[in-house]
DNA sequence: CAATGTGATGGTAGCGCTACCATCGCTCCT
DNA sequence: AGGAGCGATGGTAGCGCTACCATCACATTG
């Protein structure tokens, strides 16, 4: 008589529609498919069969909504196209591929508000888990992360007070290593050119800065910066500035690769000797540092391990399992190579 | 008496509160947020006022429940890190910021069989519309986009029978046209290299194997290819492998600029001068292309544009304003730099 | 002035699923 | 033997929202 399916648009087998097949009640297929210990052998495999031969597949904004709780992680970012983060995202996929999570994945343009818009766009969700990039949300943002309701893990970097979470690695150890290698290798005039300048940025020029100082060697000449997002063309341009600056420069400290790449084509171009003359550090070591020629060094970051890490803590936190210590840190490694090797 | 609060978590408030608030029914609610034309400016008001005291945000999972449509769009790519996406991705985000669309993306590490998988848990959720990488899907795969009854952009290349629509250019000409190139400039033992070998590089390829043998050089042993997901590391590799296989090479095209890249490094390496002894030519034209030294010829694609495109595209065809040409040609650009300039 | 729109508003009935509680048959204990 | 305890199953009542249809006031028409 009435027609409950024509508001639907393709008339998908529900739950119903399977419980009828398989002669059970609704919540046995309910339960058949979420807990499936709890229900009998016998009517598992009679489930299973009208599973199959229906075609069912949950409907999960019906499931997100009767539970409370949709098995979404949502995942913040502040580019897409910095290779560190593509690869804590692949981290984060690979990690949730088996699962039956999907990702929602935000790109905040490294803006504390375009953040806190996406933390409430993800609210009303109730995400099974939330995954931020960095440490310094605002004040509103994080209020947003703690009143989420779900597991939340900052990634990228270790801080003193996470809102559930974290994990990364000191930004400022890694600018500290990298500066005392140069220093070591005999570098005396070592500048700093970064791009970007985001707060993990800024935490490696302040390890950068207390490695010099340390060394009596800091001059605030040395440095130069600029706000802009970071590029290889960038890196060569700020290279020149830093040289015209400071024509005795005998190395710079590369806030990142794509810098210190752009760096290296321009010794190429002046033809100015790496590492006689001058010395190239990077950061994060993307795969073509080794194969540069001179291969050039660099921090070596958990990029990757980073993502799969912050979706295991979460999974545990999920299931009832938090972690003894809620801050991890998976530190670096310096890979010295020939652009320091004086 | 009841709670009926009580089992939602966070006790947020719903339409129903706002409408209570407001002195006017739900449904009106519902109607001014979603169609505010159709409802008189006092109530308007009076409810936007309500809204914004109680800080009401939508239940996304209840209104996709309800309209049988979330507002959501599907997207797959086949990799998060190779950058060519990664700009893809950043054109639809850019456009869909604004919008209350959510993003959901999957990686289908360019198998067909995890499309099929990632499509299957897309359906359920009755996206708002689909874009996916590529014109190459199994028949699976395109049984689910045609019956996902959403449109569906395929972007990154264009080719004769779309699911819905699609955006890209003609790798196949891509590979001609910088093929054509090198034999302009004079080089004879142009070198294929490449890397992943994906649907694209295979046309890539072909573009190339058409201008060589319009032109009288093809010779089978010129091309060097590995199923080997693309890096620098490796387009040094295939580079090496290529010279010891043909010593008389005198110019590679190079499947990406990754590939191109690693080749550079190893000419500066093995002291092989380029442009003169051997000419070079990537694809995709990324940022560093120009920086290089020498610079490399590279063919420029619009892949950010790629990105914007698709989702004006989907957001069209949502409105019910499909195109009139459901295939969009976005064409790519040869940049002629050094690397070349015999 | 009755008949007929027309636009604004509201009520009802679900969307497909799961939380909660009830029921039922069985085992196990005293 | 009687009842407590337990595991398996099902019914009911929503989750928060929107599609659909009804209603009502008011304007328009001949």
């Amino acid at each position: 008589m009435t027609k409950p399916r024509s508001r639907r648009g393709g008339g998908r087998p529900t739950i119903a529609d399977v419980a009828r097949k398989a002669g059970v009640g609704a919540i046995t297929v309910s339960r058949a498919l979420r807990e499936p210990e709890r229900v009998s052998e016998v009517l598992r495999r009679q489930i299973q069969a009208a599973v199959d031969e229906l075609g069912y597949l949950p409907d999960p904004n019906a499931r997100a909504l009767a539970s409370a709780r949709a098995e979404v992680f949502g995942v913040l970012v502040p580019s897409l196209t910095n290779s560190v983060f593509a690869e804590v995202l692949r981290g984060i996929y690979d990690s949730l591929f088996d699962s039956s999570y999907r990702i929602q994945l935000g790109n905040t343009h490294y803006s504390g508000l375009e953040e806190e818009r996406l933390l409430q766009v993800f609210g009303p969700q109730r995400p099974a888990a939330l995954i931020v990039a960095g440490v310094d949300q605002t004040p509103t943002s994080r209020r947003l992360l703690e009143t989420a309701g779900c597991p939340v893990v900052q990634v990228m970097e270790t801080g003193p007070d996470p809102v559930d979470m974290m994990v990364g690695f000191s930004h400022f150890d890694g600018g500290k290593v990298a500066t005392e290698h140069m220093i070591e290798m005999g570098y005396r005039r070592i500048g700093f050119i970064g791009a970007r300048m985001d707060p993990r940025s800024q935490r490696r020029l302040a390890g950068y800065r207390a490695a010099m100082e340390a060394a009596g060697l800091f001059d605030a000449r040395l440095i130069t910066t600029t706000p802009v997002p970071s590029s290889v063309t960038l890196g060569r341009e700020l290279f020149r500035d830093a040289l015209a600056k400071v024509p005795t420069l005998d190395g710079v400290f590369c806030n990142n690769d794509d810098i210190a790449l752009g760096a290296l084509f321009e010794c190429h171009r002046a033809s100015i000797a790496v590492p006689k003359t001058i010395g190239i550090t990077g950061f994060n070591d993307l795969d073509m540092m080794e194969v540069a020629f001179p291969s050039v060094t660099s921090i070596r970051t958990p990029r990757y391990e980073i993502g799969r890490r912050s979706v295991a803590m979460a999974l545990a936190a999920i299931a009832g399992k938090r972690p003894q210590e809620p801050v991890v840190d998976l530190g670096f490694e310096l890979k010295r190579r020939e652009s320091t090797a004086r």
